[in-house]
DNA sequence: TGCCCATATTCAAACGTTTGAACCGCTTGA
DNA sequence: TCAAGCGGTTCAAACGTTTGAATATGGGCA
């Protein structure tokens, strides 16, 4: 038909179909401002033979003129990671009532893929970045290429302000904190505790916000029940340290009602250990995850956890990013401080927390204290 | 400092600050062949004053000039479905050696959404789409224009040749059977089915090959122990339905001693259905499920279930739809017939099933044989 | 008749690349 | 001495849009 040298139907095939001029084409497709003076008969004339032709307005044309891609990056550590996905559909709903699109990029937690991403979300011009939480995001020297190019940033599951970041995350401390008060409020007080790999952002704070409410209750966290997840390696990593680390928890010999683990995977892990040593979850003890990703929903017992409102956190990353750009074509007004927002976790009771173990009604008799 | 109009650092800015043409910057920055006739010297200052300057080319411009994207398109259905992330990193390793990107477009299930992806990827002109299993992807009208526009297509998770699309899915029939009878070599005979919703594709062809397994072994599937998964809607409804169906299989009061069912949320639904009940898994009653997604993989019992080689079939993809592009570009051998490719399903054995109950020396005194 | 306004349409330049062809100054073999 | 060849570099046109400025057409009004 009226095809031309590339595959595509362009403007210039519609204008030479219907004979206009690839103005005139191009002001009614695109819904110029212009296109209310072009006449009613010639816009749906137009209109026709560009359905008839299948043609769709060549983006990179457009985008290349306009010098607006309408696209956001969005740089994934690991997709495996049930984590990111809640996310992404955040994200993707902030963009969508601003038809920007999200170029959506997973990392795999290569450092290498991670940096040639960034590579090419500068070079299609994205018009900002979100990434989440990525270990080591602030060496790469890509970023002061970002800054050169003038392409806003933001950060979700680190607090970079400190870079002149906009970021977004938990309130780990606060998270916590309210992991443990729902233990001790179950009447648990010999409790193990499973500290995040060193290498991720969050262990710390949410460590420090256990003993704070340690502290505040007047519990004595026992030393050896506290465990240390390795390196993160592989999405199943977390389960396998869990499962381990429950082993290891048995055979210290110490008595205790209850697990703390660092996330939803781990408390997975923990669950499998002790099921397999015979303990009952949560008859015999109780475990507590964070975060709230799908498998800690469809486990039995549904493991009780510290939610992060993943899917608002994407939400407002993306209005922020949007904001940043309306900034940068001076809609909006200009050069605000970089922002932080720490959004506030919630306590998801399930299955896998109850009463501690003496005196309850519910629990069975307990068959083993310990291994 | 060197900027023009737009924020971004050009081909024309570093030509300036150099003191060398356009064209010769561009020449040795894109390593075109004729970039081995420019002196070394001169090739060295430009990579040096570009690299200082934060230079990244134009994927727009370049896209626009050389009339490739290196982009292909994927649609999935629902990202939140734990299925397609093996899909997408198995479509991302497939690209990456071809230095092409995906564009992945998260549906979310909402038919309107999908369309206007569809519609975006073709403007953005991804020079393939690779559709993730998608209900009604037929119908969208969409079809036509893609055709038009000469984008070749694969999709992933059903048989869409008879549109001369390439397809590629996995063989129910053969998982089907391969479920059943890993019931059957364990003892079972007295078998509950859980079969697919009717919208979905899978579901006739996987009953199919239970049927025929069954027919094989001279079994004969007990009507009343044959369910049905009800329509799907958001990410759990899977295990909602398996819960639900878990609690009608008691009711109805018959005997049984596994359950095979249609996926892995329904089978982790029918696990937290039957535990509740007080039944436990796998000495009570074996449970299998298929997919082998990371939530059979973390609860306990792990979930036995048909492994779908899912990142093997992403990959492949991947490559079908760079080789349908190496075709159109003449490179590859034009015009080869449709593909199909089903690939194979392989039986994975944790923790959720075992020898029927009878005469077991594995599994603890059966406590119910039903509710 | 000439002038201005409104309406409907087109011109042409730009966006940042790539690339075949052209150019320039030198050597070299005939 | 000259044509041919070569290394090194640049010209200029194109890719498919958008858009400010320009054009053509036709009244209406003085």
């Amino acid at each position: 038909m009226g095809q031309r040298k590339s595959g595509h139907v362009t403007l210039h095939d519609v204008a030479h179909a219907c004979g206009y001029s690839v103005s005139t084409v191009s002001i009614v497709l695109s819904e110029a401002p212009l296109s209310q003076n072009v006449a009613a008969s010639t816009r749906a004339r137009i209109r026709e033979v560009a359905g008839q032709l299948g043609y769709h307005p060549d983006a990179f044309a457009r985008s290349l003129r306009r010098r607006r891609s309408q696209t956001i990056g969005v740089l994934a550590y690991d997709l495996s990671d049930p984590f990111c996905i809640p996310i992404v559909q955040g994200i993707q709903s902030g963009l969508q009532p601003a038809n920007y699109l999200p170029l959506l990029m997973d990392a795999q937690t290569h450092r290498a893929l991670f940096d040639s991403y960034l590579k090419m979300v500068l070079e299609r011009r994205t018009e900002g970045i979100i990434v989440i939480a990525s270990w080591v995001f602030e060496e790469t020297n890509l970023l002061a290429d970002i800054e050169k190019n003038h392409v806003p940033i933001v950060i979700l599951g680190r607090d970079l302000t400190g870079k002149k970041i906009d970021s977004l995350l938990i309130d780990n401390e606060a998270g916590g904190a309210l992991a443990l008060r729902h233990l001790l409020e179950l009447g648990h007080r010999r409790i193990a505790v499973i500290r995040g790999p060193e290498e991720l952002f969050d262990s710390e704070p949410r460590w420090a916000g256990i003993r704070r409410e340690a502290a505040n209750a007047g519990l004595k966290l026992e030393p050896r029940l506290v465990f240390q997840l390795p390196g993160l390696a592989g999405p199943t990593s977390g389960f396998e340290g869990g499962r381990a680390i429950a082993q290891q928890m048995l055979a210290a010999g110490l008595p205790f009602t209850a697990v703390l683990a660092f996330d939803d995977l781990t408390a997975l892990g923990v669950v499998r250990g002790l099921t397999h040593a015979g303990l009952r979850i949560p008859d015999d003890c109780s475990i507590i995850g964070f975060d709230d990703v799908l498998p800690a929903v469809v486990a039995t017992p549904g493991i009780s956890t510290i939610r992060q409102p993943l899917q608002e956190m994407g939400l407002l990353s993306a209005q922020w990013a949007l904001r940043a750009i309306d900034a940068r074509h001076g809609v909006a007004s200009r050069a605000s401080a970089v922002q932080l927002h720490r959004a506030c976790p919630q306590l998801v009771v399930r299955e896998s927390s109850a009463r501690a173990a003496q005196g309850t009604s519910r629990g069975r008799a307990k068959r083993k204290e310990r291994a």
